[in-house]
DNA sequence: CGACTTTGACCTGCGC
DNA sequence: GCGCAGGTCAAAGTCG
């Protein structure tokens, strides 16, 4: 990822100390960014912020899971962090949902860790649904792109076992303009990851710092 | 009054 | 075939 993604233009206070993701058409993207999603069909990005009397200590991972094995794949990346398999039913019933409706569709979950459910991606969403689901006392939301004639959908949950990570997964890509283009920003330093779908892997990609986000 | 949210009902797919 | 779970619809309610 281009180091000019690492600063933030999106205004929105309740994203002031974590990211601002921003999704725009697939021609804006980033390259590195579009190699990740062109790779995968369904996408991990986990952000975690550490406030520690104001030292920022911020990391981004982004692990991709191959449609072939989702449940594997898509249970490591999680399971290792939270010691748990919630990640393998969460990327169960989304590997089934997109074999039932286009099957080779854009998908990126985010997991981010938040307050507030709702981030200004900046995207206008309207909200079609709430459903509780199963091992999961939080009810998941569902939105859908405000934009005539766009069919983008979202679904905002929080993670079952830290209902402090807000887990937002999109599904489609917006046919229409954006106020902004299609990159994550960030305000503080980032860590983009990427996973080997064969072993696992997580691997860095980039590391970058504020002072280095120039355009 | 229009846009948006809420929420119960309905539909569909999947496992047993 | 049946039951369960996830996803969507749509009418009613709310808000600016």
């Amino acid at each position: 990822m281009d180091s000019s993604c690492l600063e933030n233009p999106n205004p929105n206070p309740s994203l002031s100390n974590c990211a601002a993701f921003q999704f725009a058409d697939q021609n804006q993207l980033d390259p590195s960014f579009m190699y990740l999603d062109e790779l995968s069909d369904y996408l991990m990005l986990d952000y975690r912020v550490d406030d520690d009397d104001h030292h920022h200590q911020d990391s981004l991972s982004l692990t991709m899971v191959s449609s072939e094995k989702p449940h594997t794949a898509a249970g490591s990346g999680a399971t290792s962090r939270n010691g748990n398999n919630n990640m393998q039913y969460r990327d169960s019933a989304a590997m089934k949902n997109c074999k039932k409706e286009v099957g080779h569709e854009h998908r990126v979950a985010f997991r981010t860790k938040s307050e507030l459910e709702i981030m200004d991606d900046g995207f206008k969403w309207r909200k079609y649904g709430k459903k509780s689901v199963k091992n999961n006392p939080n009810p998941r939301n569902y939105y859908k792109c405000s934009s005539v004639g766009c069919d983008v959908k979202k679904r905002v949950e929080r993670d079952r076992d830290d209902s402090s990570y807000v887990i937002t997964t999109y599904e489609g890509v917006h046919n229409h303009d954006t106020p902004n283009s299609v990159q994550l920003y960030f305000n503080s330093p980032a860590q983009l990851v990427d996973v080997d779908p064969n072993n696992n892997i997580w691997t860095t990609l980039r590391t970058s710092s504020p002072s280095s986000a120039s355009s």
